[in-house]
DNA sequence: CTGAAAGCGCTTACAG
DNA sequence: CTGAAAGCGCTTACAG
């Protein structure tokens, strides 16, 4: 392997002054500059980042922990993510649970060990009370709530909820199933935001009058079980006129409806959460609440971007007064920056 | 940040000996080891991984090149990707295209910084003749020929084009629309062996005395292109009885035939090329050619596996021997894996 | 404006 | 079995 030594002594010049020129910092003299730049020509010099990543203890690469890559909903925020990120000439770090058997655990013992510069989180699993706050390194977490000096993004679910209920309220739904996650994740404790648009609606159902049923589908990660999730709502609810669930369980909910011949929107109504690219692959254009997929991403960035500013600030100031300068973090530390979503509507509501 | 060199002055040993410990390399008598231990956890020790990688010019990070991960298509290969790379230790990079607006080649730099040890290429980009087997660093290929010493694997596109073509004849369809990438890419030089399936459908067709047109979708990044192609079919090819396309434009396509009420597969049979979980949230279960992407994603990352470890050997032969260790491999250097597929009957066909 | 030196945090021969 | 030394390939103060 070719290094800056070599390139410097073909170019016959110090070593520092070859780095000047790779990295176009300070003054280098223009026959200087054209000496060393013919070296690493002649030598096909290419800079190892390795050794630049250690001396600025830096990777500039991000890890996103998902639950699964495969699920259209984290794929779109992932694809939003790596737009933003590269844009900042950070990398994207795929760290998927359920696509490796790994634990978010081991990847943020990567993040200790400095193999990425910071984490977003947008995985759903628990952890002791404190457990994120004490990491102390960059972390930004989506759609859930990780504790003290952890920022987090979210769409806005209460004025999804009421999009949702207000809908079926005007349009007059009897029977309204809804489709969520474990409802264990409805503790008053919770770190899943998500569950609010869930008790908005049935909220405002009550006070309409409406009943509302809540089915619990399988986990996100599981794409396969929401067939039997959606068969099961008919078996069970059969004057059901209204179902709302993610894009996934709509789009099958719709499919085991068409083929049991029942008329949509007319005798039944389905409304998907999300608005991914299958909002509009279903058999139907879905009725859909989209989340705001660009803004989100520009917000976890951003988010990102203070982090690790923050860190390096609290890094050297560690080093250099004896590493009390978290406190200077404190004001910042319970920010949400909330998302507004939009109802797309489709063919699937009247 | 606390490093190795302050666990060893807390323990009262010497730097090696923390780093054994931390290793488990070479024998470190018990307390020693004892008493280094209690000095990592007492001083919270956590090792820089940049240092290693560093020191064995290794980052154990891979880069996966697609178009994009919001497409089902190339999420359910990267997921499958991620998991094979992760039994193995090496993390996965997103490489997108379409997500970042970086080319290729700004990847294939970083590979070569040594930001990576190496490369999956699965987008659609093309280059001139040489370029990918003038880069010396470990690179596979899928579903690609990308040139000398670039192993590749793909799916049995032929063995795809025969069960399609088949069930079309024997079902007796009578005019088939096949729907793909630009026409372009059919060159004979073509570097996407993707479209022998096409080639292959079309000309048992042919034999068959069955009408089959071609039309052309949008690029495959671009998800809502399909809608207008799916209407456009319709419209141009009045009697057409068959419409054969990848998970995306067959979905589209049953939705714009429930939505013109045709009824299907009676009068219209839709077969999915790819088989990933879309062809279950249509509208109605797809009939699919399901690639196998466990045995994909086990290939890729198994010649992957080879690719480092010729690449560390040539670099230690270089580096020992004087550089003309390439010939060695030139032996593998066609090599390609071909993956078999298989056809799901679902609800589409008859 | 250029060069010799120290250092990023670890690993691995090589003496003891 | 343990320790002092050199080095991974670069960057950045600091003298000249």
């Amino acid at each position: 392997m070719v290094g800056m030594r070599d390139v410097a002594k073909t170019a016959g010049v110090s070593l520092s002054t070859v780095s000047l020129v790779v990295n176009n910092t300070g003054y280098v003299s223009d026959d200087m500059r054209a000496k060393v730049e013919a070296a690493m020509r002649q030598l096909n010099y290419i800079p190892n980042e390795l050794a630049r990543n250690l001396y600025r203890n830096r990777t500039n690469t991000i890890g996103v922990i998902m639950p699964t890559i495969a699920h259209p909903f984290f794929a779109t925020l992932t694809a939003h993510l790596q737009r933003e990120f590269a844009a900042r000439d950070l990398k994207t770090l795929l760290c998927s649970i359920a696509d490796a058997d790994k634990g978010e655990g081991e990847y943020v013992d990567m993040l200790q060990r400095h193999m990425m510069d910071g984490i977003v989180m947008a995985a759903h699993t628990e952890h002791p009370g404190g457990y994120w706050t004490s990491i102390h390194r960059p972390i930004v977490a989506f759609d859930r709530t990780l504790g003290e000096g952890v920022p987090a993004v979210r769409s806005d679910h209460e004025q999804g909820g009421r999009l949702i209920a207000r809908q079926l309220i005007d349009s007059g739904a009897r029977h309204v199933v809804l489709v969520g996650g474990p409802r264990s994740q409805f503790a008053e404790a919770t770190t899943f935001p998500t569950i609010r648009y869930h008790l908005t609606v049935e909220r405002m159902l009550a006070d309409a009058g409406i009943a509302c049923d809540y089915v619990e589908a399988g986990i996100v990660a599981d794409i396969c079980a929401h067939e039997a999730t959606a068969r099961a709502i008919f078996e069970r609810y059969s004057d059901v006129d209204a179902i709302v669930g993610s894009d996934l369980v709509a789009s099958v909910a719709l499919q085991e409806a068409l083929r049991r011949g029942i008329s949509v929107p007319r005798d039944l109504q389905i409304i998907a959460y999300d608005g991914t690219f299958m909002a509009e692959t279903a058999g139907m254009r879905l009725t859909a609440v989209r989340q705001d997929f660009p803004a989100v991403a520009a917000a976890l960035a951003s988010r990102m971007d203070s982090q690790i500013a923050a860190d390096n600030g609290t890094t050297s100031a560690a080093a250099a007064e004896g590493g009390n300068a978290v406190a200077a973090n404190g004001g910042q530390s319970t920010s949400e920056d909330i998302i507004s979503v939009t109802l797309i509507p489709g063919e699937t509501t009247r």
